[in-house]
DNA sequence: ATCTGAGTTCGGCAATTTGCTAATTATGAT
DNA sequence: ATCATAATTAGCAAATTGCCGAACTCAGAT
C-alpha cells in the first residue's frame, strides 16, 4: 500500500508540469513544513525550496524517490493515517466524481467559477488554496456504508460537493461528526437550506457555498482546474 | 488516459530498485527496440543502453518523462493499441487476480514453482520471460461480456492461468481466435485435458501447463516473484 | 515595534548526468 | 558459416544537479 502510494506521488510528480509545485502538494498534504522535511531528508530546507520553485529542471529520479519515501515513511511512523487514508475505495457509486490538482487553488476562485453563492465563510479563509474535490450524492451516501470516511481520500484541503441535498442538516451534521473537515462544502441545488446548516459551518469554520449548476456542468468546469 | 499511463509508468520506473530494468520492461511492452525508441527521443541506442543498464544511477525526471511520453505517444501513432489495452477494467469478477512483473521471468522459473507439467512447449520459448501474469475463472469468463478482451491488459509477454477448467477447450479456443496471445497457458486443476488443447497450444506456440495448485496457493508463490 | 518561524533567492563548487563515437558482444536468420 | 540487427561497454567534453551558507521577505504572535 505504501509503495502504491510511493509510485503514484513520483508518478505525479516526474509528470507534471511544475514538478515543484506537485512535490509541495504532497508536502502540504502530508503537513509538513519545508524544515520539516529537509531534517528528515537531512539536507538544508534551502534545498527543498529549491526544488519545490524548480531551480533544478529536472532532478534526478534518485531525489523525487528520497523524498517521496521520506514522506510516506514519516507518516508511517506517525500512525500512518495519511496513506491509508489515501487508499479510500472508489467502487463507492455515491462519488460521483473525485479528483485532485496540481497546484492549490484559492477557493474564491472556485466559488466564482461554479457561480456559487456564499452562506457562511469569513474572508480570511477564503483564499486559502484547496487541493482538490469530491462530489457526493449525499442520499446513497447516507444509505451507503461508512461513506463519510471515504471523502477525505486525498487530503482534507479540498472541496466536497453534496448533491441531492433537501436541506442541508445531515451533511453537515455528518462533517460535525468526523474528525477531518473540509475546507468548503457545496450544496449542489439544495432544495432549501436550514439554519442549522449555516450555523454549523461557521462553528466549524467552513466555507459555505450553493450553486444552481448540476453536477456534470460542475465537473465540466473544474476539468479546466489544475 | 494517456497521461494516467505516463504517470504510472514514471512512479514505476522512479520507484523501481532497478529504474533501468522497469525501463526495459516498458519498451518491450511497448515492442520497440532500443534503436526505435533511440529514434523517437533523437539520440543514439547507446544513450538508451547506458539508461536501461543503470549506467547513470540517478537519471532527471526529464529524462523519465522524455522517455515515457515517447513510448505513449508512439503507440498513439500507432492506433493507441497498447494504451488502450492498458485500461481493461478491473471489477471483472472473472479476474481472479493480475499481477505485473518488474523484470521478466523465464516461464521455466514459473513453471517450477507453481509445480507445473507441462504438457505442450518446446524448449526453445521455455527460456523466454514472461512480465505478469493473470488469473481467470474460465466458466465466468465465458459467461461475462468481453472477458477475453481484458486478460491481455497488461502486454502478452504474460501467463494466464484458468481455473475452472473441464476439458480445456474452451479457454484454448478463445485464445486462437483472439489476436493477442499470451506465452503461457496454465489450467488450474483441470479435470480432463482434452486433445484438441494441446493441439492448439503447439498450433499457437503456446506452453501449454496443467498444475494441481490452488488459486490461493498460486497467488502466494507468485507474490514473491518481481 | 520586535521577534519568530516559514519560505525564498542565489553564488559557488564538487559530483553526476547527458549524449556522442567507436569498438565489442550477443542473437538470429539465411 | 556468414551477414545483419540488437544490445552492451568504454572513454570523453559539456552541461546540470545536489547541496551549502548567507542574506532576505513575509505573516503572525508577543
Amino acid at each position: 500500500m505504501q509503495k502504491q502510494l510511493t509510485r503514484r506521488m513520483a508518478g505525479e510528480i516526474v509528470i507534471s508540469e511544475k514538478p515543484g509545485d506537485t512535490l509541495k502538494k504532497w508536502r502540504n498534504i502530508f503537513k509538513l513544513s519545508q524544515k520539516n522535511l529537509a531534517s528528515l531528508l537531512n539536507v538544508k530546507p534551502s534545498v527543498v525550496c529549491d526544488f519545490e520553485k524548480g531551480r533544478r529542471a529536472s532532478p534526478g529520479i534518485g531525489t523525487v524517490r528520497k523524498f517521496v519515501e521520506a514522506m510516506v515513511e514519516y507518516d508511517k511512523a506517525q500512525g500512518g493515517k495519511i496513506v491509508s487514508s489515501m487508499f479510500a475505495k472508489d467502487n463507492n457509486s455515491a462519488v460521483y466524481d473525485i479528483r485532485e490538482f496540481n497546484t492549490g487553488t484559492p477557493i474564491t476562485k472556485l466559488i466564482q467559477e461554479i457561480k456559487g453563492e456564499i452562506l457562511s465563510g469569513n474572508e480570511e479563509i477564503l483564499e486559502r488554496p484547496i487541493y482538490g474535490y469530491t462530489i457526493v450524492d449525499s442520499l446513497k451516501a447516507i444509505t451507503t456504508f461508512n461513506v463519510f470516511g471515504d471523502l477525505y481520500g486525498w487530503s482534507n484541503e479540498r472541496a466536497i460537493f453534496f448533491s441531492g441535498v433537501h436541506y442541508g442538516r445531515s451533511p453537515m451534521i455528518a462533517i460535525r461528526a468526523h474528525p477531518v473537515k473540509p475546507r468548503v462544502v457545496i450544496y449542489v441545488k439544495p432544495k432549501t437550506i436550514d439554519k442549522l446548516a449555516t450555523k454549523l459551518a461557521e462553528m466549524e469554520r467552513i466555507v459555505l457555498v450553493r450553486t444552481e449548476m448540476n453536477e456534470e456542468e460542475i465537473v465540466t468546469i473544474l476539468k479546466k482546474f489544475n
